[in-house]
DNA sequence: CTTTCACATTCCATTATATGCATATGTTAA
DNA sequence: TTAACATATGCATATAATGGAATGTGAAAG
């Protein structure tokens, strides 16, 4: 219940479920997750801090940039985000989202190294 | 996504997705909610309250009392109820909750007229 | 070693949410 | 009309969530 109950608390809120769905397609480090969502660095620090508290993500380094993904272990946490993901086209924050995600490289301007625009950070 | 977002909410705090659970089975009234939850009576009524906000549950009157049952009309809230569902006998509150619905007379002492005990409320 | 930059964290004010208790409402039944 | 009961709501307060600004941390590159 506890597991169920802190992951449905955290999607509860839009921006961090605008997190969730964009973590679900593909690792993004903060400073692209700052530019595709055009919130705050500090907040998407914080959620992502709320992400590993429970878990429910996995960090990596390459270079200068952390990537984070999504690691949902529970089966139930990654049917509820599928059926989610299904009827994204419907829900116009969500598919905006996506659409910037998928075209960040022009929108890359908060990371001064544009990681996404180089042929690979140095890791 | 208001409509997402305010599903989410509503579920996300514990005993509001105990009272999903359980009206996603059966039609059930406060009283009876009251006693299956323990939880007091202004509680499941405020709960209520936001549900109907949401447009969540149609009310029935039959004599003394008002049954609730869901009524989701977003087939997405519709699938990740269901997916709770599916999954129930792993949540143990809900297990516990369910089984108490089902032998719903025996704890019955909330309401006078112990509806489900009678052959049919007055309606 | 020092600077730079990505990211994390703390502090603070604001706002929201939860919940117990008392009480109001409205229907039923006498 | 009145009494009884199911349900709803108001108020007060505890608690927590939210978000912005400033600042801290630590890796990387020079």
């Amino acid at each position: 219940m506890k597991s169920l109950q802190g992951f449905l608390k955290l999607i509860s809120e839009e921006t961090r479920l605008r997190v969730m769905m964009l973590l679900n397609e593909e690792a993004l480090c903060v400073c692209e997750l700052e530019a595709i969502l055009d919130v705050p660095q500090p907040r998407v620090s914080k959620i992502l801090s709320k992400y590993r508290d429970l878990g429910l993500v996995i960090d990596e380094r390459k270079g200068k940039f952390i990537y984070y993904k999504l690691d949902l272990k529970d089966p139930l946490h990654q049917t509820i985000v599928s059926s989610i993901k299904e009827k994204r086209d419907t829900i116009e924050q969500l598919s905006i989202d996506y659409q910037r995600m998928l075209k960040k490289e022009e929108i890359l301007n908060a990371c001064q190294g544009s990681p996404t625009n180089v042929d690979g950070p140095s890791d």
